[in-house]
RNA sequence: GGGCCCGUAGCUCAGCCUGGUGGAGCGCCCGGCUGAUAACCGGGAGGUCGCGGGUUCAAAUCCCGCCGGGCCCA
């Protein structure tokens, strides 16, 4: 291994070795012969675009690590992947190509089979492409064989469900109301509708009362557009209500809201007649204004009448009665069904048009139609005032039309039944983190049916044949549907299927199907078993997946849809843990967004950061928390990759120097000469591997990405091997040496092997050239190696908290040098460590050569803590704003005493807390209050304070040191210039050394040092340049503590 | 309007579960090291731990309320 770390040359090449040495296909034999299962089931993304999001990459990441972990732990593992093909937004990019504007055009202008087969191909096309991006992220996923929600073996799977359904007796047709888009021309579900803010029209209506002359209900509304469809007002029972006058008019409505109203309206003179409680006014009759021009409203005039309905009515807003139409509200629905009005009325079309049924409106939209009803209102003499508002209404979470509520007949599942057994199932599941259960039991006590049935086209469609009189077939399987047709469907889609009719086993007429798609969560909510097959086909035991992670917009998506079908299907929750993850947001912390100019697409990121940083990076965040997208982080995180390429390089260049060979070193072999630092670098790879695996095991994932990262980049580049440096560059295969490659390419090998699943190109890299060149008997690929089990025997925690200790050291006495201006290279005479910490004491004692190496001091010694005071002397500052108001003429003398007396003082104050004085015979005490106390060390010493003592360095250099100092000033230089020729490791060479002449001498004092340091045969050091005139070579100019010095090496 | 998550240095985030002198990386300034260095090390500057209450000897941490962002819902 060579050069530095490239991602895109590492990932290029390992793409390469895996498609030429089919390594997917590799594993995947491996692994069919594992007896212990582990079962994921990927939730299918959505391909309505060909390129995935980040949020996506990190998805397929986090599945990637997952599966690639179970597998080198010796799993059989389930990773098929797949897409979720069906519904309506891919309905919507079509009808864009084709031009469609309105859903008939479908059937119409372009033909419903033409249609599916665009539908198809949009899909199919970008799960190409999405496929591709999968892959260069290095998702090791079968990707020949995805499971596809649009295929017909899944179609039928999903019919299975249904007939299932309908034999427990869950499958029924109602009136529902339900978001509609008008555009669109279909039924929404609640997770397709977004809130935006409009301007809506805010009008205040008079409802005359029946038998009463001028006198009206004030009812307020912002939807003109369903007065037509009036059927009754609420109003609430406790609430108190008041009667107005108003010129020669009285008006009846909440009393909390009359000032509010009024204001509004612009009426300044109004009166108070009568007051009541709500309740007073229970089925008190009305009419609707709209009665005299609209046939429908005297159709229903029998309703009018006030209802009370203290849940719906709040005195917020409005006029304490609420104008309710059945056919177009929830809450209006749920009212008319308790007080028995059985009629609805809902004059509205598929495409939010009103109906002929409303006379003078009927055609127009019916937003667009609420001028004209405020008009009319007006000329009625009904308008009591008119103004806008805005508010946030629903829209069409794709077209971003405002929807429309209308009430339609759908087909629903009676989930409401099963709410207990969800319950109970949700909670045995484990579920990661653990407020994913919680929003999960929130969206439980709110249960509603599953409203299955969509007007559409590009969908599963519903397996529901229906007869003339109402008979209904539910069919399972396409088998099924051939016994009773004797036709073959060409395939299960609209419009083949819904061609075939059959005889209705109970009448004998023809039934057709119903028209109707399904809900696209009803087709990944079967994932769980329709991926595998029929479930008649299946066994049992593959019935409850092991893992499942999404992002946490999918408690109340996949993940509830899971679990209605799982309980429909099976009575159990279809899997055992789901690990919940966080969304990929922009810097800001928003959403990412094509229109808003913050995408990042994993196109981008691959080709602008590489894939092991991206996946790196994506792994360390904290799983189940929001991702803020940065370039910056994400090349931090390539940086730490570079320093653990860099361990790499450091290992093979000097192994391969010295023809290590580690097939034929074992850390037993050698465990006597491993020294502390070997030790403790065993101790902590192996500590590592237990928190990787533990992390992992919980899917904590980003601990076990940061544990990685910080032992490579801290404890080996930082430390290990600063500390093993001197002894691989002694040039002898020394016992030593040999401890230290063993015990380095044991942690080499277990972090490469750890870290495989997080960043499989890199490690795999690595692994080809480091580790099979050395070991060719080993597998072929690194994720086919086992997943390392944690050898107990070398964890020592003693032997950790001495390195700690160690490094603190050398933390202070690097602090300590820095203070007086010596350089680390300059050895010192003594490190002195001052503590009453009885462990320290012993780590130091013990390891003084380690300490003595790293800190480059002659002699390490430790001495107790209060003997610092013999390097200390104390500078005392009178503090005149306390000593002057309290001795006034005095004070001057006194701070004259404490400037000539400051050491004393300050000893006294400190050991007894006050210093006594007698001055101009009087008594002065000095405390802390009165000076101000500064601690100096005497010259020659520079200290600095740690937690648990002090650390000293004598910084009296004498000549012995100073001659080593600049010894390894030279060295260095030297060093420097072979390296910059680009000599091989081990080149011989010649060096001749200018210096100026009154350090001739000490040079040659350490000539076998530096000789043997830069591998230099010849030596020459001289002050005469003309000796070096004719001397061929590379030359360079130096300075050296303020004095120039010249070089010339030449290679041998 | 409701439920859940997040808010800590200029930036990105640990620490919160289990209370005990506020941390890392990046960036900035100063110095140093280096035959793995497109690197690295040491020091410095930089904080109302979103805000306000409460519990406690002690709160970034536990409790309550509010503000801002995210997700899910109304």
């Amino acid at each position: 291994m060579e050069g530095y770390y490239i991602p895109h040359d590492v990932e290029e090449w390992v793409k390469k070795f895996w498609r030429e040495n089919k390594i997917y296909d590799l594993i995947k034999e491996e692994n069919s012969r594992k007896e212990k299962t582990f079962l994921f089931i990927d939730g299918p993304p959505y391909p309505s675009g060909d390129i995935p999001h980040i949020g996506t990459a990190w998805n397929k990441s986090l599945k990637d690590l997952i599966l690639r972990f179970k597998r080198m732990q010796g799993y059989r593992v389930y990773d098929k992947p797949g897409y979720d093909c069906h519904g309506l937004p891919i309905e919507v990019k079509v009808e864009q190509r084709l031009g469609i504007r309105v859903k008939k055009e479908i059937e119409e202008r372009v033909g419903v089979e033409k249609f599916i087969g665009e539908c198809k191909k949009f899909a199919l096309n970008n799960i190409k492409s999405m496929t591709r991006w999968f892959q260069e992220l290095g998702v090791f996923m079968d990707w020949e064989n995805p499971y596809l929600t649009l295929r017909d073996d899944y179609i039928e799977a999903g019919w299975w469900l249904i007939k299932k359904a309908y034999e427990r007796g869950l499958v029924d047709n109602e009136y529902r109301v339900v978001y509609w888009c008008p555009r669109c021309s279909t039924t929404l579900a609640e997770y397709e509708i977004e809130y935006h803010e409009l301007e809506d029209p805010s009008i205040y209506v008079k409802f005359p009362i029946k038998g009463k002359d001028k006198e009206y209900l004030l009812i307020w509304t912002t939807t003109p557009w369903t007065l037509p469809s009036n059927m009754f007002v609420m109003a609430h029972p406790e609430a108190i209500y008041v009667k107005v006058r108003v010129g020669d008019e009285t008006y009846v409505l909440a009393k909390a809201r009359l000032e509010a109203v009024m204001k509004e309206a612009g009426i300044k003179d109004y009166k108070i007649i009568d007051e009541f409680p709500g309740k007073d006014l229970e089925n008190l009759e009305y009419k609707n204004p709209l009665e005299d021009i609209l046939d429908l409203q005297k159709r229903v005039a029998k309703y009018h009448r006030i209802v009370m309905a203290q849940e719906f009515v709040t005195l917020y807003e409005g006029t304490g009665f609420v104008h309710s139409a059945p056919g177009h509200g929830f809450e209006d629905y749920i009212v008319a069904k308790r007080i028995g009005v059985d009629e609805i009325v809902s004059p509205v079309d598929d495409e939010g048009r009103f109906t002929s049924e409303v006379g003078k409106y009927a055609g127009k939209h019916v937003r667009e139609a609420n001028s004209e009803i405020i008009e009319d209102l007006r000329k009625l003499g009904a308008l009591l005032y008119a103004g806008v508002i805005k508010h946030r209404y629903p829209v069409c979470w794709r077209c971003k039309t405002p929807v429309v509520l209308r009430a339609t007949r759908q087909w629903i599942l009676r989930v409401t039944r099963l709410k207990e057994k969800l319950v109970r199932e949700a909670e045995k599941v484990n579920w990661i983190p653990k407020w994913a259960l919680e929003r999960l039991h929130h969206i439980l006590d709110n249960l509603q049916d599953w409203v299955l049935s969509r007007q559409r086209y590009w969908g599963t469609p519903l397996p529901i044949w229906v007869c003339p009189n109402g008979h209904r077939v539910v069919i399972g399987s396409r088998e099924e549907l051939k016994k009773l047709s004797g036709v073959e469907p060409r395939e299960l889609h609209k419009p083949w299927v819904d061609k075939i009719t059959f005889k209705c086993p109970y009448c004998g007429l023809e039934m057709k199907r119903v028209p109707d798609v399904m809900d696209v969560w009803f087709d990944s909510g079967i994932s769980f078993y329709a991926t595998r097959g029929h479930p008649e086909k299946l066994d049992p035991k593959e019935i409850v997946v092991d893992f499942i992670t999404e992002g946490h917009d999918q408690i109340r998506g996949w993940f509830f849809s899971l679990l209605r079908s799982g309980v429909i299907g099976f009575d159990k929750a279809p899997y055992r843990t789901v690990l919940v993850h966080g969304f990929a947001l922009d810097e800001k912390g928003r959403e990412m967004h094509k229109s808003l100019g913050n995408y990042v697409g994993t196109d981008e990121a691959i080709a602008r950061a590489g894939r092991d940083p991206l996946r790196l990076w994506v792994l360390q965040n904290t799983v189940w928390e929001d991702l803020r997208f940065s370039w910056k982080y994400i090349d931090e995180v390539r940086r730490d990759l570079s320093i653990a390429w860099n361990v790499y390089v450091f290992a093979s260049t000097y192994m391969n120097l010295d023809r290590f060979d580690p097939s034929k070193y074992t850390i037993e072999e050698y465990r006597e000469h491993l020294r502390f630092e070997d030790k403790w670098i065993l101790s902590r790879i192996n500590k590592l591997v237990d928190k990787v695996t533990d992390a992992l095991e919980k899917y904590y994932v980003h601990e076990a990405a940061r544990e990685l990262r910080r032992f490579i980049v801290e404890d080996v580049s930082r430390w290990y091997i600063r500390l093993i440096r001197p002894r691989v560059w002694v040039e002898e295969n020394t016992p030593d040496k040999l401890a230290a490659y063993t015990t380095l390419y044991y942690v080499l090998k277990t972090w490469l092997v750890l870290a495989a699943p997080f960043i499989p190109f890199f490690t795999e890299k690595i692994y080809q050239e480091f580790i099979r060149k050395a070991e060719p008997d080993t597998p072929a690929t690194i994720h086919l190696t086992t997943w390392p089990k944690p050898c107990k025997e070398y964890i020592n925690e003693e032997l950790e908290h001495a390195m700690e200790v160690i490094k603190e050291v050398y933390e202070a006495s690097a602090a300590a040098r820095m203070k007086a201006g010596i350089k680390l290279r300059q050895p010192v005479r003594e490190v002195i460590v001052y503590t009453s910490d009885k462990a320290v004491e012993d780590i130091v004692t013990r390891y003084s050569d380690v300490v003595a190496s790293v800190v480059n001091a002659r002699k390490v010694s430790v001495k107790a803590a209060e003997e610092i005071s013999r390097l200390l002397r104390y500078r005392v500052e009178p503090v005149y704003s306390k000593l002057g108001p309290v001795y006034k003429k005095l004070a001057r003398k006194i701070i004259e005493y404490i400037n000539a007396n400051q050491d004393i003082i300050a000893r006294d104050i400190i050991s007894k807390g006050e210093h006594h004085v007698v001055i101009d015979g009087e008594d002065i005490v000095l405390t802390r209050e009165y000076v101000k106390i500064i601690p100096v060390y005497i010259a020659g010493y520079s200290v600095v304070e740690t937690d648990w003592g002090s650390i000293v360095i004598d910084t009296k250099l004498s000549r012995e040191e100073i001659i080593d100092g600049l010894a390894r000033d030279v060295v260095r230089r030297i060093q420097v210039m072979r390296k910059e020729l680009d000599l091989p490791l081990d080149a011989k060479i010649e060096v001749y050394v200018l210096a100026p002449k009154e350090h001739i001498e000490l040079l040659e004092q350490r000539r076998n040092y530096i000789a043997g340091e830069t591998r230099a045969d010849k030596l020459v050091f001289t002050s005469n340049e003309n000796l070096l005139a004719n001397v061929q070579g590379y030359k360079k100019e130096w300075e050296i503590n303020g004095e120039t010095y010249t070089i010339i090496i030449r290679s041998l």
